[in-house]
DNA sequence: ATGAAAGCGCTAACAG
DNA sequence: CTGTTAGCGCTTTCAT
């Protein structure tokens, strides 16, 4: 791996100047520049990016050109498209981003971040387990520029996307309810997720709203993994007066909730009609084809690293809270009771 | 953020005792060393990753503590598996990884590779596009600690963690055969993966010790992605001699075809039976649950990163192929004909 | 327009 | 056992 000296030696010109061509300067003459380019491009000189880090700690402005992204679950689709709505945007602006997927374990969530914070990145985006982690409070009042993805923070002035889980729920919900159920289940994510507690309310909202009682039987709390979709199904099921419906939390528990519901060998939607949080691209590929609260993984990833570049250039700009639409794609997995 | 300097004054030592700390040299006197750690709790300190991997650049070993992952398509669900275990294992030895998915696009994968590169990671996971991919090539001649997962490398010297893909294929069209079907179709993935090939070799072994005539007509080339399974199996189901049953190259070819038959009514596994290459845990919430092989992906990521710590510590031991045995999930998808 | 030199945070000889 | 010092590759004043 040739360096700064071999391409300045190469071209005979001081490390300095190579410096100044590899950053686009425009104070350097065009004859030079030429004589620089030529000798990066015989000794296939790739800048070492992490002395350029090093050396960019002494001036306040980030450019180190990387920025973390901290997932809770990558086992969960929906964070693959926020995932690759972040890579491609980043990817478009020349930005590396650095990958952690906690798996919903706090200590590894906390050691992610404190590698991120020592690698010298330039931002971090991430969905925080709630909305008083205390590491990522410590971060953003360090000046870290961050945004928040899903789920935002108690009492801290930091940026926000989110899809709009209140609205996106009571709308299935309703849905649901036009439909003829009267009896429709919840399973909720883990609660301590403020987007968890949003679902919530949208589906309370709803039965208020359509005149149903709320029926605390019908709503179970699970931990937004495939197993609590699973076992919850199952004591909804077989309860005494069991539910006509059923509103997935997630992806995970939907798919959980499919699960039990094949094995028991029940009939969607005759005997009981679905509809979950989050879509899939595949959801077509389900039998029968699943109805769904969509939300725009992809595009709020992109638009989280917008922000992200926003807020590195310019520190002080106030927080934004940018909620994005749901959709609810209907297909065929609740007919009409 | 505070640094080498800061604890050295703190705890009034040379900044060289306070780095022996860090980094549990054996030589430093107890009460110095208590002092020294007194000092960095105070202080909060955590060691630079930036400056501590530009110092080490010095000397031969690798001891960044840093690998990167390059991966093709996160999309499909092995991969999420792969990295899972890959994240699990590295987490567990102290290593924080660099995640990069390249989407299939060869040019974002040399890029990655590049930054992967002048990151001066100690080591690197990765999915070759296809055999002969210089830039990783390059990477292995240059001395870059590397295990391929999934692909190899052509004349090239270097670990390799894959499952029998041969095997695999094989065993999935003996089951359909022995279950009466004699029109066995394949859609393969991308045919320049060596992966897809194995594979595509397995379904012919099978056919020809099952005394089948091969009929390219029932053969079809895709790229490994949703689409191509959703486009060739109406294609398959629509010619004029339609097959029996189906056999998919990877997940997402799966998926795909899963869609595009529930969109054309057809009932699996009366019209058509389906059984896939690449198992996912929730295969059973599939409708019918999805008979598949199943590729231990966790398993592989794991042991990926133990070949390349261990190769990292030794970089002239010769190189091993490891194969992961695949497993027949026989489920539903698949009837007798 | 270009070069010389200081310094980013850390490690590793080398002295003592 | 501990301190001093010379870099690692790069950016950025400050001169020229």
């Amino acid at each position: 791996m040739s360096n700064l000296n071999d391409v300045a030696r190469e071209a005979e010109v001081s490390i300095a100047t190579v410096s100044r061509v590899i950053n686009n300067s425009h104070v350097v003459n065009v004859a030079t520049r030429t004589k620089v380019q030529d000798a990066i491009k015989k000794l296939d000189f790739h800048p070492n990016r992490v002395g350029r880090r090093l050396a960019k700690l002494k001036v306040k402005e980030g450019e180190s050109k990387i920025i973390g992204l901290v997932l809770p679950d990558i086992s969960n689709p929906f964070f693959v498209d926020v995932l690759k709505g972040v890579e491609d945007f980043a990817y478009d602006n020349e930005y590396a981003v650095i990958t952690c997927n906690f798996a919903q374990d706090q200590r590894r969530g906390k050691l992610y971040l404190d590698i991120l914070q020592s690698e010298s990145i330039d931002g971090l985006l991430v969905a925080p387990v709630h909305g008083g982690d205390s590491k990522v409070i410590q971060l953003v009042k360090s000046g870290l520029p961050i945004v928040c993805i899903d789920r935002g923070l108690l009492d801290t002035n930091v940026d926000l996307v989110l899809a709009n889980n209140h609205k996106g729920a009571f709308e299935a919900v309703s849905h649901l309810v036009k439909l003829g159920h009267k009896r429709i289940a919840f399973i909720s994510g883990l609660i301590e997720n403020p987007t968890s507690a949003e679902r919530l309310n949208g589906y309370k909202s709803a039965l208020q709203t359509h005149k149903i009682r709320f029926d605390a039987a019908l709503v179970k709390y699970g931990n937004s993994m495939y197993e609590s979709g699973y076992v919850l199904t199952e004591e909804l099921l077989k309860a005494p007066a069991p539910p006509t419906a059923l509103f997935t939390g997630n992806n995970l528990i939907t798919l959980g909730a499919l699960g039990k519901i094949h094995q028991m060998g029940l009939n969607i939607p005759k005997d009981i009609a679905i509809i979950g949080f989050d879509d899939m691209y595949w959801s077509i590929s389900l039998n029968p084809p699943l109805t769904a609260v969509k939300q725009p993984g992809y595009d709020m990833g992109r638009y989280a690293v917008e922000l992200l570049l926003r807020r590195i250039k310019d520190p002080v700009r106030p927080a934004v809270k940018v909620v994005f639409d749901t959709e609810l794609k209907i297909r065929k997995s609740c007919g009409a009771v």
